[in-house]
DNA sequence: TCAGGACATGTAATCGATTTCATAATCGTC
DNA sequence: GACGATTATGAAATCGATTACATGTCCTGA
């Protein structure tokens, strides 16, 4: 048992004051006498005093935290989006809760649950895979503006939702190959049923179409932007009659899969097939050869829905603008040139 | 404001009880009467009651949360470790709080804090640069037997640690490229001050003067775990007159980095130097050269010290074993091979 | 001089649970 | 048949804060 320390009660006997003005020097301290509010703080110094937020939060109806919900805390891809939430919480008195929505095995109401126990005051949530019932369910708690999606969202519900231009993204993926004298592009996809997947399969289907590329079926290929994804990926496009020249692909960790494929299958990159990742990951700079990619600012990402959740928070009226989507960016390295076939 | 719910009163009134006999059948049912456990039990159901954790936070004195001290939460390393300690307590109702010990801004007491506010019942720290003094505060308040260590930990502390098994790794790494017949073996160290460089680096230099190798100090090469560090090793290495055949390194980020500066300074890997890694992140498989490397079993690092620390929060008695280390593997893969020259 | 407002502070109710203690009912035993 | 033990339940205290309301003092203006 934690060796328990001063409450209130210690420091009013301490300063010589009631409860309530030690409270007040707490929360309200402008209305409190200058020299009331010195001998309490010098009082809270002496008995080493820390308010219990239990009960300050039984009091005010607060819970003082966040919730993060993360799809799979495994996957290296959210840990730079998690040091910018927890960055963007740092300075505030929010702690910040995280859940693996796979790993927890009681999924349904992982979310509306925990704004009923009163554990949370909001959350942030990762998982476009949030069924429509359960966030139904939080707005009627009343918690419906108490939701900001990241990177994911669910498609049909008001909720703002911060992200990367996925589809600018997949325009300058595929305007850098068609500039390279690509025409013959294939796209490997996140898993279906993803809105990311959707956002960047369809700006990548709809570029090539105004670009007017060939477009056989078997060029876009299902993945689920994991390497072993990439490197089946692989496998299915060493097997072709009519090979693509580059590959425009979900994410970084989907292009390193296929580029080990690719490389064990005898083909070479960028000299026989190009390729272009998503997201720009740490690995992406060091990888031989080097990654062409579309950068995406996850540590921005993270700390812009932690200010945008801190705003809903701290305000209760309605009105707020939707939120733009986060700029991406081409990064040009080694796995992409000229097509020489 | 979150609509508010029924409260142990609506179902006490609803089951015709006193608040008592449901507070009961929530806490310890058996010593209720099953006709009226039934009663309360409906009750709940018709009334959708969920228990205020807040409430009843401050009646137990408890906190019901459990903090996750992570240095550098962008630091890919750490997700498989998060996901494992979320498993860890998902079926139990601790809250996993994080804390990203870089970017909190008060870092002082970040830990001791939290005990005083009482916002949490344990904590597992990844962070070996935690203060001695923080630590004492912590024992102090009485949490001496609520923190646990995970990978990471402080010197001359009597906390338990969870890690893996340093020594044996380096060992198993430096005899690798002993038995395939490397007798000139570098290695790229973690920061300095960090206990895990001094583990790796002391099991790495036993290893080899106990095999009788050589072992010139420009050799061990000071790096900080990182893919950059990795690379500006490379550099050092391509400007030495004497050298290694073969490199063993402290994290496969550096081996990553490492290699790309050696392929991009023309040497050949694994023919012209050997590189061993430490960790086994999923990438390690999938570069080109597949890396050989020191398997580490994060999930189950972050796993077992989720047990260890809810052992310690269960029970009172302190007694308890020294956690042994977990074991590692060597993993072979392409980026090792017999020295040409 | 006094009503009324501003200001500083105290008293006590309150948030929603758990738990101690008291009470009532039932039971078995001699 | 009476008494102590056992069982089931309720009344009220409690955890540690916040806050509505009451109180007292001082100041100001008519």
């Amino acid at each position: 048992m934690i060796q328990k320390s001063a409450t209130i009660h210690d420091v009013a006997r301490a300063a010589n004051v009631s409860v309530a003005t030690v409270s007040r020097v707490l929360t309200k301290p402008d209305v409190v006498s200058e020299q009331t509010n010195e001998a309490v703080r010098q009082a809270i110094r002496s008995t080493g005093y820390r308010v219990n937020q239990a009960a300050r939060n039984l009091r005010t109806q607060r819970a003082g935290a966040v919730l993060i919900l993360v799809p799979n805390l495994g996957k290296p891809f959210y840990s730079e989006i998690l040091a910018g939430i927890s960055e963007g919480f740092a300075e505030t008195d929010y702690a910040v809760l995280i859940t693996d929505t796979e790993s927890s095995p009681i999924q349904e109401s992982a979310l509306a649950g925990n704004f009923l126990d009163r554990r949370i005051d909001g959350a942030i949530a990762l998982d476009g895979r949030l069924s429509s019932a359960e966030l139904q369910e939080c707005v009627q708690l009343g918690a419906g503006d108490r939701i900001v999606f990241l990177c994911e969202w669910v498609e049909g519900e008001p909720f703002p939702v911060i992200s990367s231009d996925n589809a600018e993204g997949a325009r300058l993926a595929i305007g850098h190959l068609y500039a390279l004298g690509h025409r013959k592009i294939a796209h490997i996809t996140g898993p279906s049923g993803n809105v990311l997947t959707t956002a960047r399969r369809d700006g990548m289907v709809a570029e090539r179409a105004r670009l007017g590329l060939p477009a056989p079926p078997q060029w876009i290929i299902r993945g689920d932007f994991s390497l072993e994804s990439g490197h089946e990926a692989a496998k299915r496009i060493l097997g072709m009659d009519e090979r693509p020249t580059a590959v425009f692909c979900s994410a970084d960790m989907v292009a390193f899969g296929l580029i080990a494929g690719l490389l064990a299958g005898g083909l070479r990159v960028p000299e026989d097939v190009s390729v272009v990742g998503f997201d720009d990951i740490e690995m992406s700079a060091y990888y031989v050869p080097a990654l062409t990619t579309i950068r995406q600012d996850r540590r921005l990402l993270g700390r812009r829905s932690a200010e945008v959740l801190l705003d809903r928070l701290s305000q209760k009226d309605g009105n707020h603008e939707p939120e733009s989507p986060i700029p991406v960016e081409l990064i040009v390295r080694a796995s992409t040139a000229p097509p020489t076939s």
